[in-house]
DNA sequence: ATACAAAACTAACAATCGTTAGTTTTGTGA
DNA sequence: TCACAAAACTAACGATTGTTAGTTTTGTAT
């Protein structure tokens, strides 16, 4: 089916517009115009401008949701468990860092309905981490520091990772992932 | 001068709307309607949207090279300076969040010459950041870690620390202020 | 070659945007 | 009370926005 590769190709497209200049400055003009069509042609593939940073945030922010479930769910030591997140959130930063950004920046122009439902998986990630931050704590793997503030320090972290990537474009990926590793765990552990 | 106050009012209350919307999603009739006013009268008072943008910008980046460039000329161990411009970050997260989120989200959309000083200042201020953290691994009062990473790390800690902020309300803000600067440096000291 | 769907096009719409010009109201000091 | 500046107003401009309707081109399977 090309229809979907082409789908898929404007929202691409689209999450690296976004990415540089927000969802608002960039019109259907703008992204039309990009692919080498006419604004118009878009709306063949796609039913509206919202509908298409819905896809592009809703994208990445399930992968986000899956894979912490699934860490979740193993067993093994709270120190393997986060250090297999952070992984995979710089891992997520490194494959898709277009749509990344614009999660951040950009899900307040979300329609409502989607609005709702993606602070409801935000929040639900959020929670996640935190539950295993206390289970961290209760073993005696992590210091008692205050949990919220460890838990913002590490997501404020990763979640703006993909403006310090865009700089430094990787020299040695594999040590920069440990280095972050020990650079947000290393505070945190006993 | 009144003139300068209500200047700075309109400048406040679109501080306050670019933060919850983004600079691009408030027009000046939304602005204005904040005001009580109509949008042709905030004219008397800034001569464009982009120059609101870079006065909200400027206001706090100023303050920001100001501060760490007299910290920067204290004779003080390198721990207490860096833990003077962590508070220092905190303080004016309290005192001015919506300028801080709109440095952080909006200074894209300024116009060429106000964009390229921001830069400057910012970069600027990173590396003042960067020769300390550089010092304090040379003077073994840090661990040996990449500074890039140490820098990356507490910087995006602090910008979104706005964020946190309109969530949890601080019940007790010197603890806050105790924690965080735990949390951040407690990982690099040696 | 024909048929059909995918994907592009042209043209236009109503709404909203930042901004300007010119005018009126408001407040203050002499 | 008069003069003057500050600060509001009305009305409108040209440009741009997201989107729609209807039409034509392109590619592909029979």
């Amino acid at each position: 089916m090309t229809s979907i590769t082409r789908k898929q190709e404007i929202i691409n497209t689209a999450a690296l517009l976004f990415k540089e200049k927000g969802f608002n400055a960039v019109s259907m003009r703008d992204l039309a115009q990009e692919m080498g069509i006419k604004a118009a042609s878009i709306y063949n593939h796609l039913p509206s401008k919202q509908s298409i940073l819905g896809a592009i945030i809703f994208e990445v922010s399930v992968e986000f949701t899956n894979h912490i479930n699934s860490v979740f769910d193993e067993s093994r030591p709270i120190l393997q468990k986060l250090e297999a997140i952070i992984t995979m959130h710089i891992d997520l930063t490194l494959e898709k860092s277009e749509f990344l950004a614009c999660m951040n920046n950009d899900w307040v122009h979300l329609n409502d309905v989607d609005k709702k439902q993606y602070i409801k998986m935000r929040n639900a990630y959020e929670e996640k981490f935190r539950t295993l931050l206390r289970q961290g704590i209760r073993e005696k793997a992590l210091k008692p520091i205050d949990q919220e503030i460890m838990l913002f320090s590490i997501l404020s972290t990763l979640r703006t990772f993909y403006l310090w990537y865009a700089k430094h474009k990787m020299l040695d990926f594999e040590k920069v992932k440990r280095d972050l590793c020990t650079t947000l765990l290393m505070g945190i552990r006993s």
